[in-house]
DNA sequence: TCGAAATTACACTTGTGGGTTACATTCGGT
DNA sequence: ACCGAATGTAACCCACAAGTGTAATTTCGA
């Protein structure tokens, strides 16, 4: 608000401060994921950061914020996925692509995937509530893409809620074999789970030419 | 081994053990599902099946032979699953059609979809080992059939172990959705699913031709 | 160099739940 | 009527982790 030439001094002390908080929701991510977050002591982050709990306290109030800034991240990643395939003027196929493979990319890494892992029970019900908000719109932005594309024509005949969770659960169970010594690249991912979903909502070579518009 | 005529007494008390050792076995899968295991206590099972905590471990060692008692019912209903595709005179489709069934409807049941939800964390090496087997099996299964089906020519070239890793995470994400007052039910979920992996996996009509062997 | 921010050391409260056991009681088949 | 299986009551131990208070100490920007 005040701040003029300097550039520096509070501002770099908050950016600072919020560069290590990351660094304490990331830590709390990847114990989270791999012993899940009631096995994960506050002391287990600690020493993943070689810092002491009580430091841990000092940029998050409580273990659970720890988890909920994890997913609320997660969620502005996403935000940025849907953004970029909002676009009216490129073709349904396109669109549904990049969904796919922002989603691949995000839930590769720690964050990412303890949107996936991490159970919600833990958290309080308005967080939970807040989260399944973010999440719900991600899922109805895929239904809508499919449910535009058998309008017109290039997908065939379907029920969008369920081949939408059909790609969601192929792309939320990547984190629970992927997370090994040397994994598949994302993008090699993305590109064989695309190949099977663009190509399995073809409209049927076998029946080509049953349409109902 | 002794017994003639009286099939009852000995064998009916022991009869009447196992179901109710299955109860107790599905009243955990139920609440593991829905809460956790760690998060579920020997007297949240038993408030479930109106009895004491004592009377659980009439049944049972420990909790933990609560869950791994779910999960090797799980795979032994699996195992039933797979010998039903094992039939060499099916076409490839319609066997990987039964394996989808098979599992689809399996992981709609609360011992099932305890394969899925419930993390392996909690087992015992030994134990977590033995279930990784059963659960690779099913796995190693699916990716055959979809190499076979490469062979054939009936099947589009791919990675069999991308897609396996695709259908799996389609099917083991069900209950995380499908665990509503009303359900889809999980033959509708085969048909959608099935149509969408199928069509998936048809060689592109747009490359009708390109074949490698 | 000064002062505030960042971090540590450490002790302490508090609560919880699983495993276990001893003893009492009810139930069901023969 | 008897005997053992099935079940209940109740209490105990113990480890562990969330979170807090406080004082001391270090780091670092201005």
């Amino acid at each position: 608000m005040g701040n003029k030439t300097w550039t520096k001094t509070a501002d770099s002390r908050s950016a600072q401060r919020e560069i290590k908080r990351r660094a304490v929701l990331m830590a709390g991510a990847r114990l989270f994921n791999d012993q899940g977050y009631e096995q994960t002591s506050l002391e287990d982050i600690a020493a993943a950061l070689n810092i002491t709990k009580r430091t841990i306290y000092y940029y998050v109030q409580s273990k659970e914020d720890i988890l909920f800034g994890c997913q609320q991240l997660s969620l502005e990643f996403l935000a940025d996925v849907m953004e970029s395939s909002r676009d009216d003027s490129l073709p349904v196929e396109e669109r549904i692509s990049r969904l796919v493979r922002g989603y691949c990319e995000w839930v590769s890494t720690d964050l990412g995937a303890s949107l996936a892992m991490v159970r919600p029970h833990s958290l309080s019900p308005e967080r939970r509530e807040a989260l399944h908000e973010g999440k719900a719109q991600f899922d109805f932005q895929l239904r809508a893409l499919i449910e535009q594309g058998i309008r017109e024509g290039v997908i065939r005949h379907c029920d969008p809620r369920l081949v939408a969770a059909a790609v969601f659960g192929a792309l939320n169970w990547i984190p629970f074999w992927n997370r090994t010594a040397r994994p598949v690249p994302h993008e090699e991912i993305a590109e064989q789970y695309l190949a099977m979903i663009l190509n399995g909502l073809l409209p049927s070579p076998k029946l080509q030419g049953d349409r109902a518009d």
